[in-house]
DNA sequence: CATTCTAAG
DNA sequence: CTTAAAATG
């Protein structure tokens, strides 16, 4: 049994000092990918730089105070890669990934966007090199008869049922009809599976991200942008899925919940 | 009787939220001079804004978030210009009069520099334009009969005794020798007194600035650098003073405290 | 609406 | 150490 969580924590900072903390002592996740800890190691307090019982792993941006992603592993890895292979992306903390025993598990925290902006050509510039690299990354792993999840927040809604208001988005980043191919493009190309969705095919969401604005989060008007896009051999091997909601509005420590998904071995 | 308060508030939104308005409602003085009000008008909560019981004036600087000035009066001021008639200054919210019944009252905000930046010439600048502006500011008020007090943050301790630390501070911005020699201008050149150390010629302080930093507020490691600056005749109707300390570290509103001067009429 | 950085103090 | 803005999400 391998668990692996996800979750945007929205400052790693701010973060530890509402709830991680004590999220991480109790979770019994083997691997939890964290993105937006928007931190250098050393701003990070120690039960978080360095938490008792688990391996981490960061790969912080050049930017301060900007993205970031982790891994914490309850075991070594047997390697990590920050990056992708890109001169753009590469030290912009969007990307890590560890080899664990028979499974490579990667961080990946896809540019936001907004229509009309440079950060939404930043994200469509993401995309177009991230594609190719998901196909590679599927090669070499099975050449090595090892199975793939990247994990992660896409920051894109693939269907009408990932996300409430889906009516009102349709030419608001996170769920244009560009991105929404792309992820696509992602499952029937690169051939991924978008686990919680295989395993749970009818249900609306389960949401994964509410605004802070307004009041998304009393009113459930989320997005499902938080996947584990696994190889089909691991996603078939998915036994439950669980998307950890705060019970309520102040007892949240990210806009984002974790999404934790369970595969056997 | 005529009672003047003055207080660098140190953003007057932060300071509302913290007790600035209680302490309003119940003040004793007919005249408030603030500094550091940091906001547009519409940013203000309407009990500052708009106070029962007072004509509110407001200068506040043409950068955002920075310096202004205003005068809180009980009765409407006969009338009230802003600036001195600086090209750089004028709207830097850092200086407006009111004229009342036989006296011009004025709140400063001098700029606050440090030594070797382009903030220390700043001050500088103000400096220099500013003395002749309180020569004439006094010779226009005796031509009309009337007396003067410019009270606000200067940002220059005077003596020794205005200051805790003043021996490690000798190379610092705000008890620099030059800015120290500017002071003395203003009395012997320009004329006017320093209310508060006429009346309590002997006493350390009494400081009206600690720092944020460190533990100068617990160890009254404080500066006198608010003043009320008042024409002669003005200054030696003054009955008291009264520097109200805050009591503990978190019941202040503000770095600063108020500085009160009693004027006899 | 929240997090972090920066400039300013 | 604190305020407020700005950029980002």
């Amino acid at each position: 049994m391998l668990t692996v969580t996800t979750v945007n924590v929205n400052g790693l900072r701010a973060a530890s000092k509402k709830g991680f903390v004590p999220w991480l002592a109790e979770t019994a996740a083997d691997v939890i990918c964290l993105q937006e800890v928007r931190a250098e190691l050393d701003q990070l307090p120690v039960e978080v730089r360095a938490p008792e019982g688990w391996f981490a792993t960061y790969a912080p941006a050049a930017a301060k105070g900007r993205a970031g992603v982790a891994l914490l592993t309850r075991r070594e890895p047997d390697a990590v890669r920050v990056g992708f292979g890109s001169a753009e992306f590469d030290t912009s903390g969007r990307y890590v990934e560890a080899d664990l025993p028979g499974v490579t598990v990667a961080s990946l925290y896809l540019p936001s966007g907004e229509v009309g902006t440079d950060r939404q050509d930043e994200k469509e510039r993401f995309m177009a090199e991230f594609l190719p690299y998901l196909v590679e990354l599927k090669g070499k792993a099975a050449a090595d008869g090892r199975e793939v999840v990247v994990c992660g927040d896409w920051n894109i809604a693939h269907q009408e049922v990932d996300l409430k208001n889906w009516k009102a988005n349709q030419k608001k980043a996170g769920f244009l009809p560009e991105e929404r191919a792309w992820l696509t493009r992602v499952l029937d190309e690169a051939g991924y599976r978008d686990v919680v969705r295989t395993l749970h095919p009818d249900v609306a969401g389960p949401y994964s991200w509410w605004s802070y604005r307004g009041k998304a989060f009393d009113n459930d008007a989320g997005w499902r942008i938080d996947y584990h896009m696994a190889t089909p051999t691991l996603a078939s091997r998915a036994l439950k899925a669980y998307v950890e909601r705060a019970e309520s509005y102040d007892r949240r420590w990210s806009d984002h919940a974790p999404v934790t998904v369970t595969y056997e071995q």
